[in-house]
DNA sequence: CGGAATTTAAAGCCTCGGCTACACTTTTGT
DNA sequence: ACAAAAGTGTAGCCGAGGCTTTAAATTCCG
């Protein structure tokens, strides 16, 4: 946070740099995000999220599993014991539903406007992570329209 | 890039890691395109990009501008002497121009789906790194197809 | 011309997300 | 029961992208 004094003398738009910080920011969550949503699956198919099976799946090495994992703890998202598997706190299922059903509504969405669903499943990882709740909404709401609307 | 050892044993879904690979490395790119694409517009309006103005538009510190253009120099996509302004290479335009013709149409994606105008603006910052050819081309088609069709 | 203000640069530090290498448990299997 | 294998943890390194502070250069004026 803490923005930078900007006298904004530059600027032709007022508020440009408000729209980089606040991409920074999502950016700042959106591993948070996949991690949680990861340990949620592999805590439903077997039981318990173990680190390897974290790392296999994010395709990354054991240790930036690790570390990872300590950062959900620190943001209260999730706790472990040492050589014991990975759970998600209270928070952390929250955030990961929250996670899987607005990745299911991005997805949705691009193949709405015709994204083979491949590319879109490819492109929602990246974008889901920048989707505001407004968007998301709309998102719906236009789901919601197309499919009752195309019915016909 | 190398992709670490992945015995992927821990899968059911078979090129998972290969997702968040993907989104990692495009994040590595969004930067440098906003950069060069903030440099761009600086150019056109001012006629040169000072690493001032650059630092006030994107809402960081001069130095860390400086070290941003470092960067873009170093990827040859633009050139600056000391006390001089910052100017695009050729492939430093063209990426500029592909930006800005893809955020453009990010955004329009999103208001023809029922995102307000702001948002979309402030949401097609983020995404619009994650936009893939296949989905910009999809985005385009879509949007020919709602312009003809809903002119109805 | 010369000094003040502005702009740029340089150095040093932080966090985050990667990695490798190495040490230590826990589990497993004979 | 014990040794090998597998899984975890820890330390240390790197690059990227932030920041602050300090120093230098340039520009602008009086």
């Amino acid at each position: 946070m803490t923005e930078p004094t900007q006298t904004d003398d530059a600027g032709t738009t007022p508020a440009t740099s408000a729209r980089f910080s606040q991409a920074r920011a999502a950016q700042s969550m959106a591993v948070l995000e996949d991690y949680a949503e990861m340990i949620d699956d592999l805590t439903a198919e077997m039981g318990e999220a173990r680190i390897t099976d974290i790392a296999a799946r994010m395709g990354v090495t054991h240790p930036t599993a690790t570390k990872a994992v300590a950062r959900l703890k620190r943001e209260g998202l999730a706790n472990s014991r040492p050589y014991r598997g990975v759970f998600l706190t209270e928070a952390g299922a929250a955030l990961a539903a929250r996670v899987r059903a607005r990745h299911r509504v991005v997805v949705d969405l691009l193949v709405a406007v015709g994204v083979p669903s491949e590319t879109a499943e490819l492109d929602a990882e990246g974008l889901e992570h920048h989707v505001s709740e407004v968007t998301l909404r709309a998102f719906e709401a236009f789901l919601d329209e197309t499919r009752s609307g195309s019915a016909a």
